[in-house]
DNA sequence: CTAAACTCTGTATTTAGTACAGAGCCAAAC
DNA sequence: GTTTGGCTCTGTACTAAATACAGAGTTTAG
């Protein structure tokens, strides 16, 4: 069992971004002891853990949400609500790595130029392709 | 040239947020008319569109400002501060993919259960990995 | 020419955290 | 066994990144 300092320093997220998370009902309310300390367990830990990455990936809390009520539907969705809603999910994460590998294309031309013979970065012609649709 | 307006709806970024960008200085302060309107021309709107997709895939504001700084290092930096700069970025974002793929193949091990002969989404033993880290 | 639609500035609100203050709890060092 | 430093509790305040709104001026389309 995880005390709630354990669990900001084991998923590396600020302390008091537990609490919110628990205001906003992102992570359930854990066990308290008689005194009233917070007591989190593995779920947590794993759950925490998908939030952070999610957000980071720029999904909204909102989203992210979505996403965490796909492992638990249960009850009050069919398959084909959850495989539909999954589907869009992953059009969606589709784009997002789809534009990643776009820029990722354009620093590599960037680095690459800069190991040639220019004398500064500013006489860089690619550069100016970071901002393209291509 | 665009009006701020315009910007907006061919770029699909919120009107006022057009003018926090240029308060916070990630866009340039663009020329006015007599009458105090704002014109935009290309740059600004390739410019915008980049932050919009740079600001979806989860960078900051301050990020996205750096990844945009290297297409105008110009005068105070030198290519190998640029490169190392780019490569940094680069593993950033390798590091974001990574984590976009597996999210997505777990949303489609979840859509591929659901095509199966399970009752309801809540005895799909799948969703449960989605918290997994492997 | 005038009314609708747009833009201007400044300010207020929302979302997603992060920080701080004052009080209580707990463990290990004396 | 008590004290003291470090943790947790709650509530509130603050920051960042937008987004919304109000009141005044401008542009344009009928």
């Amino acid at each position: 069992m995880l005390t709630r300092g354990k669990l900001a320093t084991r998923t590396g997220c600020n302390i008091e971004t537990i609490r919110y998370y628990e205001t906003i009902g992102l992570i359930p309310a854990p066990a308290r002891t008689a005194s009233g300390y917070r007591t989190y367990g593995d779920e947590h830990l794993r759950r925490l853990n998908f939030i952070q990455r999610a957000r980071s990936l720029g999904f909204s809390s909102e989203q992210t949400r979505g996403l965490l009520d796909l492992t638990e539907a249960g009850g009050n969705k069919t398959r084909a609500d959850v495989k539909s809603l999954t589907e869009e999910h992953i059009d969606e994460i589709s784009e997002k790595i789809k534009d990643l590998q776009k820029i990722k294309k354009r620093l590599k031309q960037i680095s690459s130029f800069c190991d040639g013979s220019a004398k500064s970065a500013s006489t860089c012609p690619i550069l100016e392709s970071l901002f393209d649709d291509s």
